[in-house]
DNA sequence: ACTTTTGTGGACGATATTTGTCCATACCGC
DNA sequence: GCGGTATGGACAAATATCGTCCACAAAAGT
């Protein structure tokens, strides 16, 4: 379960590396950036999905490009609906074509 | 717009093509498998998502696997949201490698 | 051993989103 | 015009998600 800054992970483990990294609280990182305690662990869980302007208080705070971390919260979003519908996996590649097939005709 | 049977489409329209060849009207359809007529024109719009059971409904039918359907619609849902999102395509590819991390992982 | 700090998680009301239904309307072919 | 058709707005009902509060257990610090 170890993680390196090029491995892939979820959102919330992200984040949870971040706020280690600088050596801060759940609760102190709350009070910065006024998200409360527990919904800060929840999201760290992914058991919540921040919202944009949370996202954006966590880009700015940590100094991260937003549009990205919006891309990461998408896809955690995308895989865990997935898993839990036990979908297969070129559902996501069939999307794909989706996406340029309604650009291409609407 | 036209559509064989071969190019990629939304699950609506596939519906709205399965329903218009097998020379039935809404109503006729609505009536044959319960569903109200303007919400089966909404899913045949993709301006609803039809339940799981709507599905089965659908699948039993037009004779169609119900599995397969369902990745059809879950794509549609992956589809729109990248587009609504404004979200780069990878975001999909990025979802893929999460899934295999996921199932990894946990 | 006691106190403080930390993360977890249940409960629950508040919000937001989605669904299903009804009805009015417009369109077309006859 | 009439009968059949699809569309789409409005709205209550059902679901899902969110944010907050509080209590708890485990660890850290003294």
């Amino acid at each position: 379960m170890a993680m390196n800054k090029n491995s892939i992970s979820t959102f919330g483990e992200r984040l949870r590396t971040l706020r280690e990294e600088s050596q801060l609280s759940l609760r102190t990182l709350s009070g910065e950036i006024g998200i409360d305690t527990s919904l800060l662990a929840k999201i760290e869980r992914n058991e919540r999905q921040p919202t944009k302007e949370q996202l954006k208080q966590l880009a700015k705070y940590f100094k991260l490009d937003e549009k990205q971390l919006a891309k990461e919260v998408l896809s955690d979003q995308f895989a865990y609906r997935i898993i839990e519908e036990e979908a297969d996996l070129d559902t996501l590649k069939v999307a794909e074509k989706k996406v340029e097939y309604l650009k291409n005709h609407k």
